[in-house]
DNA sequence: AGGACGCCCTGTTCGC
DNA sequence: TGCGAACAGGGCGTCC
């Protein structure tokens, strides 16, 4: 799930249920999600303060705490965030499991170990250092278009290029050139200032309400590619059989009719 | 530079 | 029904 609005999702569930509360035990299931830091390092960093804010940028989250040290958060392919009182049953898959002096917990889930966890001083800092490129929210028409006139290959691996725009992934990239109507091999470099413009447009409108639908596939508005990304489905906008093709490593899924062939 | 590929992990789905 | 193979919404390193 973890793409942009995923991860926005993640963001605001923990700003109304976890900051300002003091932080008591940090248990670290899974060791092999951090990098750059050990369980003593997130223990020091966490233990007796409190989160106060939460950042985002692309994928990443960053919480904010009163100890000088920001926790970064990455979910990879598969995550999710948890917050509960029982400590009888802690969620399957939890890697990282946060204790709040007043009973309730938070839980870093990662089935799949493909998440990652650090701290950083400066999330400007981190983002800059990990060669993270502008977030897809905070990117202007102007500078997309500039940015497209740079590039060679393929639109889906453009706007999948984390070092380019920040945020957008394999299901996302989908959803976009669905709904702009552009094949997801087209070359960039093939693509006119209209098209761009409509590629631009849909990128804030896919993000946009994919967050209003709490990032959740079966609450997609229903001319959403998204809940179609599989054998047998059909075209929402046309009801012509989707197909998928493998590029940048990735299943493409889209409209042969809507998106060209 | 772009893209294909293997790999890291493990749960789910597919195909025979 | 059962079982192994293929696949899954990310990202990194290597090679061409």
């Amino acid at each position: 799930m973890p793409e942009l609005p995923d991860v926005e999702v993640y963001r605001r569930y923990l700003d109304v249920t976890s900051l300002h509360q003091r932080i008591g035990q940090v248990h670290v299931m899974s060791p092999s999600i951090l990098f750059e830091t050990s369980p003593q390092g997130l223990g020091h960093a966490l233990t007796h303060h409190s989160f106060q804010s939460t950042g985002r940028h692309g994928k990443y989250l960053f919480i904010e705490t009163d100890s000088e040290k920001w926790l970064v958060m990455h979910f990879g392919m598969t995550g999710d965030l948890r917050y509960f009182k029982n400590q009888h049953k802690i969620p399957d898959y939890t890697r990282l499991l946060i204790d709040f002096e007043n009973g309730f917990h938070l839980a870093y889930l990662s089935p799949r170990k493909l998440g990652r966890i650090t701290l950083t001083d400066s999330p400007q800092s981190w983002v800059r250092e990990n060669g993270l490129g502008v977030d897809a929210f905070d990117l202007s028409e102007e500078e997309f278009v500039r940015r497209a006139a740079q590039r060679r290959g393929s639109v889906k691996t453009w706007l999948m290029d984390q070092s380019s725009i920040a945020g957008i992934g394999n299901i996302y990239s989908d959803e976009i050139l669905f709904q702009a109507g552009i094949h997801p091999q087209r070359s960039v470099s093939s693509l006119d200032t209209a098209d761009l413009n409509t590629l631009y447009k849909a990128m804030g409108h896919v993000l946009n309400a994919a967050i209003n639908a709490g990032a959740d596939p079966g609450k997609m508005p229903s001319a959403f590619l998204l809940p179609h990304r599989k054998q047998g489905e059909r075209c929402p906008r046309c009801d012509t059989p989707v197909v998928s093709i493998k590029t940048a490593g990735r299943t493409a899924w889209y409209c042969p009719r809507c998106q060209g062939t």
